[in-house]
DNA sequence: TGCTGTGAAGTGCTTCACAGCG
DNA sequence: CGCTGTGAAGCACTTCACAGCA
């Protein structure tokens, strides 16, 4: 494929590789050294050729006839989905879902890590969690060109959502995470994920009303 | 639309019903009465034809000229997608995601509520854990009997979320909420739903890579 | 020979454009 | 007149099918 040309890439597809890299550790955990875009395809649940355009559009990373190899492919997917590097991430809302994302390991295991913590509740402003002192939201802009911060974390309640996100945008930051059961509205180039558990639920609950 | 006709829904508008509940909620709570496809997909991050189509799915909702009244719009999804109803759940993996998620109250405001908690660490097991006590995964199929549980949640690491999934399944669940960083294999008709933050994550540092 | 990489065909979701109704 | 509901057109992703290479 033309490195030159940077051709649109399904969002499906982002989530598809994050999907492969999981499975990739398993083999590998396991010493499987090749795999074929068949079993791969099989263990993550979509179909070969889709595998195979997935991989494509980033580069040529198999051996025709014989397969990928397990502990190159993965470094040639994170690489080229620029999570081989260190993240560095501000949380937004230090309730019970933010201490939880703070005590979950996996992300620093993967190269994300929070390196600071922000409340505008006074009376938690100061406290140490999991290392790290709670500050005042006024801080953030100093805080994210001191630590290098790339992306946000959004874990307050709903309703101030909206005023975390203005403040992780007004501090410079184009990349937010939003655990907050809320849309927020964003300038053009900031990017939003939203991870809303009440999204899959529903999905759930919708397939099992219709099922039966 | 004929009620007979069980159209094919595509699990993008599931997605998308979802966050309109949500902004709706909003309009709710500032006391607007009806409102039109325009400013809802405005606050909802989509095409205003694409609000109707969604909603054409499941009746016709609106008023011609006017717009949607928004108590009742709110209620017509919700029953669509039957979430009016309560729906009790079952957690394993008592960890600190689990514990999160626990305290996390917004799950029993929306009729979702976790009823029992599961875990194979036998020093975990009979902890009380938000007044609920910790139990093997051996009493998961009475437990899911008893209390009329019909969605199972995933918070182990991801190496146990086979045999959880396994644990849930046996008991008869057929809608698995998976936490966990691993795909699961289940049987046909069984729905899994996963919540990933590193799909979510891997987006955010894909975009920003390509964007400087 | 076997499996990758990829144009072409197929499928399904999104957007358009307007008829229809309050 | 304004906004919904919807067939038709457009677009994007997925799957097929096979050429091409180790």
């Amino acid at each position: 494929m033309d490195i030159l040309k940077e051709k649109h890439i399904p969002r499906a597809t982002i989530q598809r590789l994050a999907a492969y890299v999981q499975v990739l550790e398993n083999f590998a955990r396991d010493n499987v050294e090749v795999i074929s875009s068949n079993p791969l395809a099989l263990a993550s649940g979509v179909n070969a050729s889709q595998v195979r355009k997935d991989l494509a559009y980033f580069g040529e990373f198999g051996i025709r006839g014989v397969g990928y190899p397990v502990l190159s492919l993965i470094k040639a997917i994170t690489a080229s989905l620029g999570v081989d590097q260190e993240w560095r991430m501000a949380l937004i809302g230090v309730g019970n879902l933010g201490k939880a994302l703070l005590n979950h390991d996996d992300f620093r295991a993967r190269g994300f890590n929070i390196t600071a913590i922000f409340d505008c509740d006074p009376f938690k402003i100061g406290e140490i969690v999991h290392g790290l002192e709670v500050r005042c939201t006024s801080d953030l802009p100093r805080l994210v060109l001191e630590a290098g911060i790339e992306i946000g974390i959004i874990t307050t309640p709903p309703e101030r959502a909206q005023r975390a996100a203005e403040h992780l945008v007004n501090a410079g930051l184009a990349g937010i995470l939003n655990f907050a059961p809320a849309r927020l509205h964003v300038p053009e180039g900031v990017n939003v994920e939203y991870v809303d558990f009440f999204d899959h639920l529903y999905t759930l609950a919708f397939k099992h009303s219709r099922q039966d």
